[in-house]
DNA sequence: CAAAACTCGCTTTTT
DNA sequence: GCGAGTTTTG
């Protein structure tokens, strides 16, 4: 990523491992650790190698790995984090680099170090260690299980979806703001049922509690409480001698909160980011933390800007500037490169989904002749379900793809089901848990379960409160298995991973009883078995796994045929933070674009132009961007034909659309109102042919 | 009381 | 084209 000096290297003699830095990108790498110190690093400007090349610096000074704690925004950037500094300090330190940073070893996630801190700390802040995390449908489903307990699933009137009330109850926690501004200014559709939301917040609360399960939010927000105290703030901040944050712009103001009680005075905090790339609004990150960081301190953060972009053509680079130069506010300036130029972005005109599938087809495959791999190139898109045409094309033409975001391996029902039984086994008290598990059970339903899960909550002995049950006939053949089962994961007999095993050694049948494609499925649980082994023990299967799921954000697990080469599929707000030779953006259109469903504000607005310059800006030589002539409208009858004309998207208006090179794609498409060209086919008979059996 | 059959409303981005 | 609530059936 990072480009031989181009800056010559003046004055003071450099220190080897850092000479391929230039002069911003050392100072903030040598920047004396005494006082706070804000990066601000544009797209593409060595941001990583950076904070890699402060974290090793600090090393080879003397600092203590074991000391250093480095926030991330994903395990994947952590990992890459980690071997970049090991490198770095290989070239300084030779052969103790290996054990330095491998001590290394407080680096995560806000929330993964939230976990593992808590964990720790459980006794002393009345918490039981044994706790499991819930994720986001997991949460869902137990402010469901509150809803219904509550009445509200009968009111008159319809009450907010389950997952509605959760982003609610998640933005008022994150945003540490009361309910009623929340409703007012992010759902004031909601704001009818404030003093109903209250009571089942409360309620939520308390039932997590009782059953020993946290959230996400519960991760930074009793990490947070638990700061406030000042002693356990001191001691807690007092392990470590220097905190480093990445992608500060899309932390919120609960994480800002958790930083200052580690850090009151600032004292060895190095934060990172970009304004320009705040993406994550929606998960009430706020560009304020970066943009008030320095005057959190007296005296005051020092700042250094990285501006010298190496990653993209200056054509690239020139229209990713107009795109975020029309933003209303900005605080960075514009990036510039010492790269020579390469062709302008084109801007394709297609004519509908099936030409965008054909188009980006047809171009990575020109790109793979001319010798550029697949994992090479990139297609990004707003939305998840946005690449569904085209993933149809790519398995029809036989081209392997891995797509980032939108649906995970961990939300199919029966990984859930064999992680459920893992999780009831670790903390019999989640409910959530172990409804889900119980049900599995032919004869039982919600009453049933609900009734042996309160009977297991009243009774210190699991296996006795089992054995009280008395199942109906149509469970009757199956309960003691279950029973036996249960007790034994809960005793902790076999080990790990071995009863991951024995788990799916029980649920076989009951997958076969309840799904038609079980081969399939069973397929899917051989490869948790694999990814299982990986761990140490069963609650760091779990954790880890609800905190980075497979699929999502690592590319090690969960994805066949590593070895071979496949073409990325991303939605924008995965790919942060990657590059690629030549990245595809589909959907440039008003709609998608900015999404209709963003465009209520200015500040929606603003973000959703941020994210079109993030797409842009993950290419390094070659960047399409895609725009349909028509998009097919989502709520009709199957097999419809309506479908409404589609603008080109509002951050690319006429006055910088020379930046971009205008394409035709077939080249004979008629713009629309324009008549067909003479000899032009009216209707692509041949496209609507491949789209009759395309799709299920 | 459980499970299947049916009907209505909504459809982003993720730790 | 799916999830959640409701009605019907066993």
């Amino acid at each position: 990523m990072l480009a031989a000096p181009l800056e010559p290297v003046d004055s003071a003699p450099v220190t080897a491992h850092l000479a391929t830095l230039n002069v911003d990108q050392r100072r903030a790498a040598e920047h004396a650790s005494e006082g706070p110190l804000l990066v601000i690093a544009g797209a593409g400007s060595g941001k990583t190698a950076t904070l890699a090349h402060r974290v090793a610096q600090l090393i080879v000074e003397g600092a203590d790995p074991r000391r250093i704690l480095l926030l991330t925004f994903s395990r994947r950037a952590a990992a890459e984090m980690a071997r970049r500094v090991e490198r770095i300090v290989g070239q300084a330190m030779g052969a103790k680099a290996q054990a330095a940073t491998a001590a290394l070893s407080w680096s995560g996630t806000f929330h993964a170090v939230g976990a593992r801190l808590l964990r720790e700390r459980a006794p002393e802040i009345g918490l039981d260690p044994s706790f499991t995390i819930h994720d986001r449908g997991d949460s869902a489903d137990l402010i469901n299980l509150v809803r219904h307990e509550l009445g509200f699933s009968k009111t008159a009137k319809r009450f907010p979806l389950k997952a509605t009330c959760l982003a609610i109850y998640s933005r008022a926690v994150n945003e540490q703001a009361e309910l009623d501004v929340i409703l007012r200014k992010v759902y004031p559709w909601c704001a009818e049922w404030e003093a109903e939301l209250r009571d089942l917040f409360a309620g939520y609360v308390e039932a997590k509690q009782r059953q020993n399960v946290l959230d996400y939010d519960d991760l930074l927000l009793y990490l947070a409480e638990m700061l406030s105290d000042p002693d356990l703030g001191a001691e807690t901040g007092g392990r470590f001698d220097h905190v480093l944050v990445d992608e500060y712009q899309d932390t919120n103001r609960l994480q800002s909160r958790i930083l200052l009680a580690l850090k009151p005075t600032g004292r060895g905090l190095t934060v990172v980011g970009d304004d320009a790339q705040s993406i994550y609004s929606f998960r009430a990150a706020t560009v304020r933390n970066i943009l008030d960081f320095p005057g959190e301190f007296r005296p005051s953060a020092d700042i250094v800007t990285l501006a010298q972009n190496y990653r993209s053509t200056p054509e690239i680079l020139a229209a990713s500037n107009a795109v975020i130069g029309l933003a209303a506010e900005r605080y960075t300036k514009d990036l510039w490169t010492a790269r020579q130029g390469g062709g302008k972005p084109v801007l394709a005109r297609v004519l509908d989904d099936a030409g965008q599938a054909d188009y980006v087809v047809d171009r990575v495959l020109e790109n793979r002749e001319a010798g550029m791999t697949l994992k090479q190139q990139a297609v990004l898109f707003r939305a998840s379900h946005h690449s569904g045409p085209l993933e149809i094309e790519l398995t029809r033409r036989n081209i392997p793809f891995v797509k980032f975001g939108g649906l995970k391996f961990l939300d199919a029902q029966h990984v859930k089901d064999m992680l459920a039984v893992l999780r009831l086994a670790e903390n019999p008290r989640d409910r959530v848990a172990g409804f889900r598990v119980l049900q599995i059970l032919p004869g039982i339903g919600p009453a049933n379960a609900a009734l042996i899960l309160d009977r297991i909550e009243d009774s210190p002995d699991t296996a006795a409160a089992l054995d009280r049950f008395m199942p109906p006939a149509t469970t009757a053949a199956d309960w003691p298995a279950f029973r036996d089962l249960i007790v034994n994961l809960n005793a902790r007999q076999t080990g790990w991973p071995a009863e991951l095993e024995q788990v799916r050694q029980w649920y076989e049948p009951h997958l076969e009883r309840i799904h038609d494609d079980a081969a399939v499925r069973l397929a899917d649980l051989v490869q948790l078995g694999q990814i299982a082994s990986g761990y140490a023990s069963r609650e760091r299967f779990l954790t880890e796994l609800t905190l980075d799921p497979p699929g999502a954000t690592s590319d090690e697990a969960g994805v066949p045929m590593l070895d071979e080469d496949y073409l990325i599929l991303s939605t924008i707000h995965s790919a942060k933070g990657q590059e690629w030779k030549s990245v595809f953006v589909l959907n440039c259109i008003d709609g998608c674009i900015p999404s209709d469903l963003g465009t209520g504000t200015t500040e929606e607005i603003e973000e959703e132009r941020r994210l079109l310059y993030v797409a842009m800006t993950r290419a390094r030589d070659a960047l399409d961007l895609i725009t349909p002539q028509r998009c097919y409208v989502h709520q009709q009858a199957r097999r419809g034909d309506r479908h409404v004309l589609a603008q080109r998207t509002r951050f690319i208006p006429d006055h910088i659309v020379d930046h971009f090179e205008a394409r035709l794609w077939p080249a004979v498409i008629a713009g629309p109102g324009h008549a067909p060209a003479p000899g032009t086919p009216r209707i692509d008979v041949a496209a609507r042919m491949r789209q009759r059996w395309a799709a299920k």
